[in-house]
DNA sequence: CGGCTTTGACCGGCGC
DNA sequence: GCGCCGGTCAAAGCCG
């Protein structure tokens, strides 16, 4: 993990880094190749939310992304919950993809496994960001307590399910909130990666395309460190080379754990955070 | 013509 | 059981 976030410029902002994926994953059942391509590997799990150890649902990380082109980009970001299914989950999906019916059999046999999912805000006036991979939009709904419908993509490599839905906040529209769900199985096919590649900012990269994070123009804007955005701390901003989405990605387990900041995008959040951990903060 | 978006319908989960 | 809601499907249309 040192390679990737213990040196390099994103140690200056040094965050808990343990905290990027915890409470979310159970230790060993943590999706391996998630990690590897993180760069983290000793990640333990810290409880994420005083309140919430049998909830693991979503346990939102502050993350932060370089922007769209037009925007400078905060983000903060959310890894939901996982379970040792989640290799199931991939043969399920499969099946979804090809019989309808069959799927649902197996709903009713066993419940639906969710894959990891992993959220964060980013500003930006572009509701889809251009994040390395190809996506086709599968759907999209209004999404309730907010003006803003919610779309849902769908990696188009045949044998990637990551999926991932985006929505703009209501409180504020120049934020837009995308969640990821599983992982790439393949390189991003719009991001070649340099040979001399190993550097952090590679390893960053690699690691946000492994969920098809934003990853565009990763070097041109970025927000001021602290707390100059909307959303008091519940958003914090760096991102002057990759390496600093992984800061991103552990700030905002603080935020949740401070919270009080986050009832500021309620609406859109507690699509992220379970509506009870809003109340509770 | 292939790939993608749009959009209404459908389905399952969940709370009441 | 019913209704709401989130998520997905799939037909139709659009576009390069």
């Amino acid at each position: 993990m040192e390679d990737v976030l213990g040196n390099s410029s994103f140690s200056a902002n040094s965050f808990p880094l343990q905290s990027i994926f915890d409470s979310s994953w159970e230790g060993d059942k943590f999706p391996l190749g998630f990690m590897e391509l993180l760069g983290v590997q000793d990640f333990t799990s810290t409880p994420l939310f005083d309140t919430d150890p049998p909830m693991k649902i979503e346990s939102p990380d502050a993350f932060n992304l370089p922007a769209t082109p037009n925007s400078s980009s905060i983000s903060s970001a959310s890894s939901d919950a996982v379970n040792d299914e989640a290799v199931k989950v991939d043969e399920q999906e499969e099946d979804q993809q090809k019989n309808k019916k069959q799927l649902k059999a197996k709903k009713m046999n066993q419940k639906r496994q969710r894959e990891p999912r992993f959220a964060f805000m980013t500003k930006s006036e572009v509701d889809h960001l251009e994040d390395g991979y190809r996506w086709r939009k599968y759907g999209q709904k209004a999404v309730k307590n907010s003006p803003f419908p919610r779309s849902y993509y769908r990696c188009t490599s045949s044998s990637c399910n990551v999926k991932k839905r985006v929505e703009r906040s209501f409180t504020d529209p120049s934020i837009v909130v995308t969640t990821y769900e599983g992982q790439h199985t393949h390189p991003s096919p719009l991001m070649p990666r340099p040979s001399h590649g190993g550097s952090h900012l590679n390893s960053a990269i690699a690691a946000g395309a492994a969920f098809g994070m934003p990853m565009q123009r990763a070097q041109t804007h970025y927000y001021h460190h602290h707390r100059q955005h909307p959303f008091g701390n519940t958003l914090s901003a760096l991102g002057h080379d990759g390496s600093s989405i992984n800061a991103g990605f552990l700030h905002e387990r603080r935020l949740c754990s401070s919270g009080q900041s986050l009832l500021k995008d309620h609406g859109l959040l507690q699509d992220i955070i379970p509506s009870h951990m809003l109340k509770e903060e």
